[in-house]
DNA sequence: CGGATTTGACCAGCGC
DNA sequence: GCGCTGGTCAAATCCG
């Protein structure tokens, strides 16, 4: 099928992980960002939410905060490198507020992602099982309906191409994921034997996990290279147990990460990937609604003892974020740096949003 | 041979 | 009530 030979496996990402804004920040502004990032970290990802994203964005970059963001990084197309750039979008206000797409099942959300070129698509560190196919009123493409493999998670999400733009695919995802992504469960020393060069570790994932039909996060066979998905790990400096997550200490490998503090009441957290010519680039993450009924909503795998973050609007934030932003696996919870400054040099990340879409 | 995908059928919600 | 539309089911098919 065609559409399936847009699989692919997300495109390296550039160091960089978190641009402050420029580090000419007030104390308190400063304080409170750093407080805000410490509330994020936790040694285990423990499924922050949308909510966790939310209230920290609105702590750290409210206030004309975004402003103080470097010129670039408040561009579409933040670049944060040579030859690596990160783009965020907003959704269009009709479809941001779309009934249409707006579901009454809480925690949806739709991502709005663009192709660029390969015709390839990012991992999401899930695994899909395509359950429907419909052809869609108005729409030449027609939506896709995918359905979470784990038994025990309900996550949906539909994947259509935008009318308007060709290489723009719409996914809405549905449904909290229980459990960790994917990669999550791969054995730590594979992710350990991550080759230093992320871009080359890119590349591998993409062969080994990219068939010519069916491109598959997890190939059958077993895992294939190691992926290194992951929702942000983050580490929590009063938290001594920095024991390593279910993914393990990993090395973030030219990572880039960008939580923007939007100017409406939803701040967006996006995971830019760095704009590749084959690649595929997310720009853009659109929650539907908040969420309402997931207070207190505890991920049971997620959170191996630590507290689990406020989560007042729903949605792990691995559903939004679907990036593992670890910082390197010699740091030690003790040592590492205030995360507010967050600039991990040699961070191995690997984003992946989409599967198994057209 | 087992699991994933395809695709027509079926069902529910909504508007008229 | 009827028709339209979107979402899901499930048998058939495909594929490694």
């Amino acid at each position: 099928m065609a559409e399936e030979e847009l699989h692919r496996v997300p495109p390296p990402l550039e160091s960089v992980v978190w641009r402050s804004s420029g580090g000419d920040l007030d104390d308190g502004p400063r304080r409170r960002r750093e407080s805000m990032v410490n509330k994020l970290i936790s040694t285990v990802y423990s499924g922050p939410t949308i909510g966790d994203i939310e209230s920290a964005l609105s702590l750290s970059f409210t206030g004309g905060a975004a402003d103080q963001l470097p010129a670039d990084a408040m561009d579409n197309n933040y670049s944060s490198g040579a030859g690596v750039s990160t783009a965020m979008s907003v959704l269009s206000p009709e479809l941001n507020s779309s009934k249409v797409l707006t579901s009454k099942m809480e925690n949806k959300y739709t991502l709005k992602m663009k192709t660029c070129g390969n015709g390839g698509l990012a991992e999401d560190g899930y695994k899909w099982r395509k359950y429907g196919q419909k052809s869609i009123k108005n729409s030449p493409n027609p939506r896709s309906y995918y359905r979470c493999t784990n038994p025990r998670c309900n996550a949906k999400k539909q994947v259509e191409r935008a009318t308007d733009e060709a290489d723009t695919l719409l996914v809405t995802y549905e449904g909290l994921h229980l459990h960790y992504t994917h990669s999550h469960f791969l054995p730590q020393h594979h992710q350990q034997q991550q080759p230093p060069a992320a871009p080359a570790a890119a590349g591998e994932i993409s062969s080994t996990t990219t068939s010519s039909k069916k491109p598959k996060l997890q190939p059958r066979g077993g895992p294939a290279a190691p992926i290194a998905i992951a929702p942000i790990i983050i580490n929590d400096e009063d938290d001594d147990d920095d024991t390593p997550a279910a993914g393990g200490d990993l090395d973030l490998q030219s990572s880039s990460f960008l939580l923007h503090g939007g100017g409406s009441s939803w701040q967006h957290a996006a995971a830019a990937a760095p704009r590749r010519d084959d690649g595929l680039m997310m720009v853009g993450v659109f929650p539907q609604q908040e969420a309402e009924g997931y207070d207190g909503f505890v991920d049971h795998h997620h959170h191996h003892g630590r507290r689990q973050l406020n989560n007042s609007n729903g949605g792990l934030l691995e559903d939004v974020v679907p990036l593992l932003v670890r910082r390197p696996s010699s740091s030690s919870s003790s040592s590492s740096p205030p995360p507010s400054s967050v600039s991990w040099h040699n961070p191995y990340i690997d984003m992946a949003i989409l599967s198994n879409i057209f």
